[in-house]
Order: structure tokens, then sequence, then C-alpha cells
DNA sequence: GAGGCTTTGTCCACTCAGTGGAGAAAGTCG
DNA sequence: CGACTTTCTCCACTGAGTGGACAAAGCCTC
């Protein structure tokens, strides 16, 4: 294989990237279609891109009533790396251009070992993707860290559950290691990305997604595009007051958001629920693994647990109130919820629901759509994957 | 005087006649360093807008060290006129072409006196204003009401506080009445809008303009633009819940911002206040006026009333509390806090920024400026006005 | 006030993006 | 096989935009 280097070199090239990339193999024909330009001149760009070696022909396509056409498609050796750094685990993907995962492994790490550590471990598990042959190399990565980034120049900024990451080059360390250009973002805007690319969220110009993991934040996308505020940090809404005097939360304040529900937060309230003896389920658990985690407690909720239930219910209750006021304020298109906790399911998402419709503005809500993430675990690298694409399908 | 009919023909003489609009008189030379075309481009585009008589030529300039250059200007005769319906109150203003005040009256108004009652009264002062000589008809108009607006139609859409303009044509029919082109939004938007263009906010991408009147609302603006939300309710944050078990609000729930700060709730409180005998100072005031307003309880407290000054900081707290939770999710470079409650000043700008930057997000607040406006009641009609000039001055 | 330098404005030849029509090539359908 | 449709290519033409040459009009110094 051989590494691609051209990048678009006008709008339109951009634009058939893109649509080549979202549409799969495309006649001349049919990106006319969509593209608003004159047939000799789509031809003219179609040709440049392929003299780049970006696009290639790919065969004949079946006639639409008159001579067939002659179908292009991305180049099907470009190669792009999603990768998606959680508080608890990575995740790491290979793509092709049209971002479809060809391989993905996860491997549970603790971000707090620093970047150094983690990098090894990216780095391995790429190399692993790699030896299995799916990819000799790449045409550019994305990746995903979980706090908020100065975007530009692909730099954690004083993020409170990684401290080692603070200043620390992701971007360019990575881009070294890999050798192609690389894109950095929070990891709550990639699960945006992906759940608008490939997700639920593909054709709403202005939503919200909430990501529900070891701790809570919240990817907006304006206009299709993701909004990352004047530093990087917003969405960051772990830290917004849910309950009033609230429990005490790491940040210094009471009543946090993440202090009263997250992946975090619902392990120790199960641990409490289960050594007070409300709960026999979580109880029995807890014995048997010596911890509990979000999946235990959707177990025993199955399992007819009113405890486990109850925590469920209560935690949605909160994350419902607070969502509410965004609603309120944003006034989106649509509300996803996604993360680890999400295995929570209906009860979860019914307590979310519930606290939005009976809070926020019924013009707001009025056909307002909150459902539960369509991607699971591989939003985050497929939104990494569509965010570094996204970057070299644009005009250089 | 004649009515200007022409729009720029493409985004170079959009971008032109902005320039023009922002920064006055100017030689082409100057703008030719502003644009980024060749000095002939310009000069035929600058050209074809004195044909088309939007620009006109302006004299001489001085000398740069070189030859003197030839002014043009927009047309001095072009005239908008903008209005901003409050819950309590209307403004209506003339301006020229670069958004200057020519002429500006403010009358009291119920807004629920309905549409056909408020547009009478609107016609009338601005034949007051015609009248005067400002101008003897219009290019343009823009006009804000406190409610929700869908924005390409121009129609009021379920508005809370105003029930009887639901869906009236508020656009259509000003236009027919006035025989320009007229934009609607929401007054809060549209004090956003003033602030960037002429107070505050000249400089900053994303910020909020909180305004605190009769009812609560924050114009949000993304990346420069006005940001409505789906169904044009983005930024009603007047029933977000500020105060958990509060007080019982208008709209079904409890605890809402406004039931708990706002022009309405705080001459509510401080009529309980001096009925309760707690504050003496609001009690004469009361007795003299037999009502009491925002303004009374700014005096009170100026007077060194222990009561009307903790009214003032409790309506701080519960409103910086909201903030608070938008700040740390939105992450703005800048929050305005406007509308006719800022009489109230550094008491109620204090106990809001002491709450925000107590409970949000270091990151998000680092280098936050939380100011009041600098235009106070002209915001509106001043954003009203850009608002209508944006859309004229943009492509047709 | 003459001469040199700078800035501004005008003119013009040239490049290049993009259009739209003509017509060839390659299909389908009856 | 002929009529019709669709796709692709070719080409003349328009119009946007550039950049250089040059004139006009100012400043400054000697």
């Amino acid at each position: 294989m051989r590494r691609m280097t051209a990048r678009p070199a006008n709008s339109h090239q951009a634009r058939l990237l893109r649509l080549l990339r979202d549409g799969g193999p495309n006649s001349r024909a049919q990106l006319g279609d969509q593209v608003d330009l004159s047939r000799s001149k789509l031809a003219v760009e179609v040709d440049r891109l392929l003299e780049t070696g970006l696009v290639v022909a790919d065969g004949l396509a079946a006639s639409r009533g008159g001579r067939r056409s002659h179908n292009v498609r991305l180049h099907p050796e470009l190669r792009f790396l999603g990768v998606d750094i959680g508080a608890t685990s990575v995740d790491v993907a290979v793509t092709n251009a049209e971002l479809e995962i060809l391989g993905h492994i996860n491997q549970p790490l603790d971000v707090r070992e620093g970047p150094v550590a983690v990098f090894e471990h990216v780095l391995s598990m790429t190399a692993k993707l790699r030896a299995s042959g799916l990819a000799d190399g790449f045409d550019g990565a994305g990746i995903g860290v979980p706090g908020p980034v100065r975007f530009p120049e692909g730099v954690p900024v004083a993020p409170p559950i990684m401290p080692g990451w603070d200043g620390f080059p992701v971007r360019e360390a990575l881009s070294q290691e890999l050798g192609c250009p690389v894109m950095v973002d929070n990891d709550v805007n990639l699960m945006a990305l992906g759940e608008q690319h490939a997700g639920v969220a593909r054709t709403v110009a202005d939503f919200l997604c909430v990501k529900i993991g070891t701790g809570i934040g919240c990817g907006i996308v304006v206009g299709g595009a993701v909004y990352r505020g004047t530093t990087g940090s917003a969405g960051d809404i772990g830290h917004i007051q849910a309950v009033p005097d609230g429990r005490p939360c790491a940040c210094g304040n009471r009543g946090c958001l993440e202090a009263h529900f997250s992946g975090a937060a619902l392990a120790r309230d199960a641990v409490e629920a289960a050594r007070q003896g409300l709960s026999p389920e979580l109880a029995h658990r807890l014995e048997a693994n010596g911890a509990l985690s979000a999946v235990d407690v959707a177990a025993a909720a199955a399992a007819g647990d009113a405890t486990a239930l109850e925590l469920i219910r209560e935690g949605g209750r909160s994350t419902g109130q607070v969502i509410a006021g965004l609603v309120s304020f944003f006034n989106p298109g649509l509300v996803v919820i996604g993360g680890g906790v999400t295995g929570l399911g209906h009860n979860l998402l019914a307590a979310i629901r519930t606290q939005v419709y009976r809070q926020s503005l019924p013009l707001a809500t009025g056909n307002l759509p909150i459902v539960l993430g369509e991607l699971g675990p591989t939003a985050g690298v497929i939104g990494a994957a569509r965010l570094i694409s996204d970057h070299l399908f644009s005009p250089a």
C-alpha cells in the first residue's frame, strides 16, 4: 500500500470527497445531481481527483435507462485511525475512507497513568491492528480525550480527571509517531460527531449529545458543526448543580450532577445500598465480584430489584433536571444519551424524559426526541475518524 | 428623498456595504486593506455600488503621504427603522445606514393589548418620527417582540406573555404598512445584536446576553451569529429551575428563575417586604406611589435599606445560579447583563459574579468578563436596525 | 519650485473558473 | 432494428479576478 498525501485543491473537490465518503461509490452523473455544477466542470474536478489518487475508478454502474455510468470511489487503501481515550478504557479502530470500521480493539486502561503510558498502549494497539493486515499505515488519525482540549493546537487544557495531561502536545506527538495528520478533540464531541455521521443524529442540525460514563459531558452541535466554546470547555455539564446542597463533589462544590449520577457515583451508591442491606441482589453481586458497576445495577434492576431501580430513576431525575435546563436554553432538535451508563437502558431514559418533558418549555420539548445513541462504544472512534476526514477533505 | 431598492449583487458588494456601515466613510484604498481583493476588482465593485445609489462619493480624504483618496460612503438618505416591543413599553428609533440613532421615542404600552392595538401605536410613533423630518420613508425595518419567533417567516409562536400574538404575521403586516423589507426577532436576540454592533460585545465571537426585564431571556451568539434554536425558543431561560421547590410560577412549575427574579417578581417581593414592615424605605415609597418597581428597590438600596439590598442580592444569587450552569455548558467569551432591572447596577452584578465564579468551572470562568450592557434602552432598537441591515446588505 | 518618493486611481491584457450546447458513445425498450 | 434515454466528452464563450504599467496627485527635501 502507499499512502495518499494529496488534499482537495478547492471547495468543489472537498465537497465531492465528502459525498463519496458519505454516499459510497458514485457515478459522475449522480454526483452532478447533488452538487449544482455543470457536467463539464464536474467532470474536470473528478478527473483531477483521479489524478491525485484520492479517488479511483470503480467499474460500471447499473443503467438508469441509458448509457451506463463509470463509477468512482475513494481510494480503497485509504485508512483512518480512530482513537477514543476514556477515563477507564481505550478504543482504537481502523476505518476505510468511507469511515467503515475494519477493525476495532478495546482495552481497559486508567487515563491517570499519564500520557506517556497511555500512548504506549495506544501504539501497541495500533501495531496490533496493522499486524492483522488491515492497514500498513494511516492517512490520518483522530483522537478523543476525556477533558477539554485547545482544539486548534490539539492540546488538553486543565483536564480535571487526567491531571498529567495538561499541556501535553497530543497532536504533535501522535502525528510524529504515526507519520500522518492528527486532530484531537474532547471524547464527548467525538461521540456527537459519530452519532451525527452514522447514528441517530444524521439529519439534525442542532442537537445535544449527553455522554454518561465515568463522568458526564455534553457534545453541542450547532448548524451541523461541533461547538467547542471559547476555551474548549463547552459541554462540561458534570459540575452543574443538580441537587442544591447535595453531595460534596471533588470540585469543591456540592450537588454537582457528576457527584449524584455518573459511572463512579452509581457504583458508589450501589455499594452503599448493598452494605446497608437494602438490596439483596446488589449485595450478592458485590460479594461475588468485590466491586459493583453500572452493569451490576442494570442487571439487578432487570431482576426486579427495587433499590437498584430506584438508583437508576434517581439518577435519571438528576440528569433530566440538568438536561431540562439545557433544553430550555439551547432548544435542540434532538437529545442523544450515550456513554457506558446507557446500559441502564429504558429505565434511565424514561426517568430523563419524564423530568425534561415536565420541566422544559412546551415549545422547546414539543417535538423533541430524547433517544439513546445508536452506535454504542463505536461512536467515539467513528467520530474520531470523521474528525480527521473532515479536516483532510477540506480545501488545503 | 428617494428610497433605495438595490441590493448587493455579490458577496464582495455585501462585504463592502458592511464595512462602510461599521467603519463609516472610507476610501477605496482603505477598503482594499480590509477585503483581500485586487485594486482593480475593488474599484469595479465600488463603481457598481455607486451606480446602484447605495453608495455615494464623499469628498477627498486626508493624505496618507501620497495622492489623496476619494472617499465613499453609504447613501446619507438611507433610513432604517428599529422597533423594540417590550412587555410594558415600546421603543421606536430611526437610524441612518451607519446605524446611528437619529431619533428615538419610547412609550409605555402593554403588549397584551394585542398586535392590532400595539401596531397602531408603533405606526403613530413612526409617523411622529417621520413628521420631525428625520425620514420620509424607510429602506428597511427590524422589529423585536418579547417572545419566541419563527424567524424565517417573522411570526411569533406560542408567546407566553403575549397570547394574542400567536401566529400573527408581524413581518408581513409591518412590511405592508411601511412599504419596506422587515425582519422580526426575539427582543433578547436584538439586544445581543445591539451590544455586538455598538456595545460591549464588539470583539467577541461567542457570548451570552442576559436580559432581565419583566421576564428573563438570554441571547445566544455563536461565531458572531445569533443562534435561535430549532423552534426559535433558544435562550428562554426564565423557566429554568433556580430554586428547587421554590415559588410557584405561572408556567405551572415551581422555582423558575422568573418566579424568583425579574421585574415583576422584584416588584412583588418589594411590596410584600414593605407590607410586612421590613423596610421603611420601601413602605414609604409604596405609600407615595401606590406601587413599587425595580427603580424603587434600587433607590432604597442606594439609600442604605438592608431589605432592598437583600432582595437584590437574593435575585442576583438566583440569576447567577442559572447563569453559572449556562457558563459551564456554553463556555462563552463574555456575559452581558441587560434589561430594565440593570438599574440595580453594581449590587446585582456583584451578586451574579460571585455566584458564577463560585459555581462554574475554573476553565470556563478563568477569563470570563461579566458586565452590564453598554447601550441601555437603545440596545434593542440598534439591534433591530442591525438585523435588517444585515439582511439587506447580503447578496440578493 | 524642481526633483524624488509615496500613495491612489485607471487601464488593459491575460488567466482561469465555469457554462451550456453539440454530438458521440452506450445503454433500454418495443 | 429503430426510437428514445442517459452518460460522457469536447469546445467555444462568458465573466470574474489578477497584476503590471502608467498617470495623477499628494508629501518631503534640498
